[in-house]
DNA sequence: TTTGTATATCACCATGCAGTAACATAACCA
DNA sequence: TGGTTATGTTACTGCATGGTGATATACAAA
């Protein structure tokens, strides 16, 4: 309905939203790789590759070179550092909710000196 | 076909993957909230907006409290920092890239002396 | 020109999701 | 008890996606 999820953000975590592309993504980081290449780990046909490259690509995350008849894909840095950025807007939030958690594990480790005295792990 | 897709991290990003949850979580980092009150800005029915909050939900972003017949939610921390650490995998690979293209501009910049001599800027 | 290899594209199926309207609960309020 | 408010749940649509096998295209090589 309407024009529905066309804006980059969101066209990137739909991208990262599989594990199959999370992979292709983690060997493309290692440097430029070609379709058969990309294929190898993975026990699907060939346009189904095909199709989570296209899908890398309309998100910008990967782009399409060409030598002779290979069509070798490379990582995009961009829409990778525009979703970390969005979720960096989060950070304060997380490590203040760890803090707060780490605080209270503190007091239940202070408060309950009877069964665990002066319990030291890690 | 097959447990598709059932991964913590694909379930995150999924959930990342539209505007209106993201802007869901932008509310709800400033604090709890109820069904009413999440609707406000959004032009969505009801139902629209529950099952957003569903899908926030399964993915563990955000908890269900409870207050007479208020379901107030917040958002949990867990799930955004384990994304933000999945694309911190990435962060050496951005970085080097936009310092190669900074390289690059540079260079630029100090071959094409004729035109802009000793520009510079930020 | 024919053959082989690498990749793209097509037609098709099943599933999931965003949205809706209508109805069902649930808890407070009079 | 009955009404109101807040929210959940249930069909039902339309569309995108993930997968497949079959076929088309593009280039290299013989």
């Amino acid at each position: 309905m309407a024009i529905y999820k066309t804006d980059h953000l969101s066209l990137t975590f739909a991208a990262l939203a599989d594990p199959t592309r999370r992979a292709l993504l983690a060997r493309l980081v290692q440097g430029e790789a070609d379709v058969s290449e990309l294929m190898k780990p993975f026990d699907l046909s060939q346009p189904a590759i095909s199709k989570h490259l296209n899908v890398l690509e309309r998100a910008g995350l990967v782009m399409r070179g060409r030598d002779a008849q290979r069509r070798p894909r490379k990582l995009v840095a961009r829409p990778l550092a525009e979703a970390a950025q969005w979720l960096d807007a989060y950070r304060v939030f997380w490590e203040s909710s760890f803090a707060r958690l780490d605080g209270l594990l503190g007091e239940l480790k202070t408060t309950d000196k009877k069964r665990r005295p002066t319990r030291r792990k890690r």
